[in-house]
DNA sequence: CGTTACGTTTACGTTAACGTAAACAAATCT
DNA sequence: AGATTTGTTTACGTTAACGTAAACGTAACG
């Protein structure tokens, strides 16, 4: 309750990602740390970021995309307009990624009749007596 | 039948690719074009080998991977050892694409359920009386 | 006071699969 | 013949999300 804010490396450890990242994070002004001289403390605020930040990372957003999805949650924009786009972003995220299962799943199908093929044929050397027989 | 070669841009063509993917996988060793001049002249085998190569990126595979198992259909490597090589390969790249979907439709439920959430409360601030009533 | 731990900034490196541009040659159309 | 098309080589650019290294500050431990 007293210290409120954590260091960087509290931070890897509290959420399993390198300082490098917190910076890179920073940098790209998706976390905004105090700065006391050089060192940075990450507040409250900048963990609940990072929480969104990570989860948006599992959706697959792109950082920018999250940048943008983060405003949302600032009490500044309380703009309709932009929590609709952010809305649809997220429906159209939502399409990319069924997109991309059904492809992948036509994909598994097809390597799974390719594989089982190969594995006729691989038995078929392996029992060369049979093969040669054919 | 005169003409079992293909130029540059009939291969573009007929298979949706640009000169550079070309020259690129020739430069990768994926395709051996005969050379008249300095012109690339690409035979039946070198759209055997494309044929796979674009199938094999379909299924997610790198395209070293690819130069990999394009050996096999080369004659030279009647190897039981890579053929095996390659079906491990195979069935690596399948586990991995399951994996791939399934951690996809854990998120694509995740994301369903965070828009479900985010509808409703643009639908309470697109009518703000019930809003304001609560 | 030396060392070890932790922090900083700056900047180049990484990976994959090509894209793009420059500068040129050769062949074909008009 | 001039212009257009199609081809070539070489080499730097692109994108994302950091990794890695250099060179340095500072702070507590013993």
């Amino acid at each position: 309750m007293s210290t409120d804010t954590m260091t960087i490396r509290e931070m890897c450890d509290a959420y399993g990602v390198t300082p490098r990242t917190l910076r890179f994070y920073e940098a790209k002004e998706l976390l905004f740390p105090i700065r006391q001289g050089s060192r940075r403390l990450f507040t409250r605020s900048d963990r609940a970021r990072l929480k969104l930040i990570l989860r948006g990372k599992r959706f697959g957003f792109s950082l920018e995309d999250i940048r943008q999805l983060l405003d949302l949650y600032n009490p500044q924009s309380q703009n309709l307009a932009q929590m609709k786009r952010a809305f649809v972003l997220g429906q159209e995220r939502l399409n990319d990624m069924i997109r991309q299962r059904d492809e992948l799943n036509i994909a598994i199908d097809d390597l799974r009749q390719q594989l089982e093929w190969g594995e006729s044929h691989i038995t078929d050397l392996t029992n060369p007596q049979k093969t040669a027989a054919e």
